[in-house]
DNA sequence: GTTCCGCATGAATCGATAG
DNA sequence: ACTATCGATTCATGCGGAA
């Protein structure tokens, strides 16, 4: 049976081999980025992440309905003065394993990591892979449409304030000038393009993701009571956001460590829910 | 000899053979997308457009100085429910060609509009693939430095204690050593994401980039006097960028119409360049 | 309640040096 | 030669406490 609404210590790999197939409609998950957390996950070397990752995207296209969704954030490291190509070559992998390769997000990270070198600047964004089982999936548009008395407030925001004074023309002349396009429309729908911070506040693991990552896309390919599923649950962000959005969430972590704190915030947050 | 400054009707592949080897410093391009122009280039069907690029891409190899860089601004299309896999499989096949994959920067188009698909969003976001000859080339990162945010100018009044000295972290960042270095400091460098928008005035052209891409990655990677070579013109875009900041440039576009359009914009910058 | 302001911290990368 | 470790470099944000 399908644990609902359960956080699982155990390999992923492992642990969804007990799941019935077609049965989870989201799988969100930032699975462990090749070598960079030696000391968490065992550090996969890049140029072995194919195969590591390639059995458990089996799992996952096994668990997921067919009108499901795989988001997978992922971004690739710099070795050796280059780019390395294992995120790539997996994209290419999975759509011989049979994925459909729907879709690249861009999440423009606006608070990057600092840094100088003489032959890159920093890195501000990570891809947010789309993958789905079959043409036909499921997506409801609306529950991510930006209200359009707020656009104008949400565009500039997106932008950010150092966005804006280092551009001043482009963001003026351009949003000015089309405001009166938009009179009378409720809505916008969003772009591939998501600007979110990453969250600074120590959640007890090196690598969360914003709240507002893992909503983003539950509220786009999820209703409620759909079944969300995290394989690399991490801290727990995906489990959290997906209660609260009312959606039944499965995670599974693999280390103790991240394990006992994605347990403890989900207990947290319900004795905080039910003081209200 | 290099044709300096001077725009050229034909076939890259074949022009740019009469080009010596190491001679151009930086080569910034947006090919044809594949199977989009179809009535302009003669439509690249997206499954041949490897093929079709990679002896273009042997003769842009050869005729680059081993200091220079490669920029391609080229973006997949969806086709049949996916994104196609051809860019991927030509950074692949590129690598294997000798290129190194140094970077891949996001040209975020700001003033997209929302449109309406069923099962996709607004494109938002092009690549701009970064390739080099070796590790080491030229980068004048000095050229392209952005304001800084507000923030700096409260935040540097006061330092605080972990500033000065911040333990390690987890992931052992030795940030806030040399604090004294911000002091005063008026830009930053900027990120791999361009904000950039796209223009609206079309030139006769179905693809123009805005002048504000081609001119970033000049000022980045090259010096006055330096040649400027884009192998697929257009309307010329890049050629009278290069120009106006005192580069050198080449330009090849293979439609009679484009070259017109070029050959004709140049002249019309000359004309109002000696008026002033 | 709001707004302001101080401040810790984050999926980094390169080059030199040591083993 | 080849790998492991270490030091140097650098921004911008959200949070929480205070006004």
């Amino acid at each position: 049976m399908l644990p609902i609404n359960q956080i699982i210590l155990g390999d992923c790999g492992e642990v969804l081999k007990g799941f019935p197939e077609n049965s989870v409609d989201l799988i969100v998950t930032s699975p462990p980025y090749a070598d960079s957390r030696k000391n968490t996950y065992g550090g996969i070397h890049p140029d072995d992440y194919v195969q590591w990752f390639l059995p458990n995207a089996a799992e996952f296209q096994r668990v997921l309905k067919p009108s499901g969704t795989f988001i997978l954030n992922i971004k690739e490291k710099a070795v050796d003065g280059e780019r390395h190509t294992y995120v790539l070559e997996l994209i290419l992998a999975m759509r011989k394993q049979g994925w459909l390769w729907t879709e690249e997000f861009i999440w423009h990270k606006k608070n990057c990591y600092p840094g100088k070198w003489p032959n890159r600047f920093r890195d501000a964004w990570e891809r947010c892979l789309q993958f789905n089982k079959q043409r036909q999936f499921n997506m409801y548009q609306e529950a991510v449409m930006v209200p359009m008395g707020d656009w104008a407030k949400t565009r500039l925001k997106n932008l950010s304030e150092t966005d804006k004074t280092r551009d001043p023309s482009k963001v003026e002349s351009g949003f000015g000038k089309n405001i009166s396009n938009w009179v009378g429309r409720e809505q916008a729908y969003p772009t591939n393009v998501l600007h979110l911070a990453t969250e600074t506040a120590n959640r007890g693991h090196s690598a969360t993701f914003p709240y507002a990552l893992p909503e983003w896309f539950i509220k786009l390919f999820t209703q409620e009571g759909d079944v969300v599923l995290d394989p690399f649950l991490g801290s727990g962000t995906t489990a959290q956001v997906a209660r609260k959005l009312g959606r039944k969430y499965i995670g599974v972590e693999i280390t103790e460590q991240y394990y006992q704190v994605a347990v403890e915030e989900m207990a947290r947050e319900n004795e905080q829910m039910s003081l209200l």
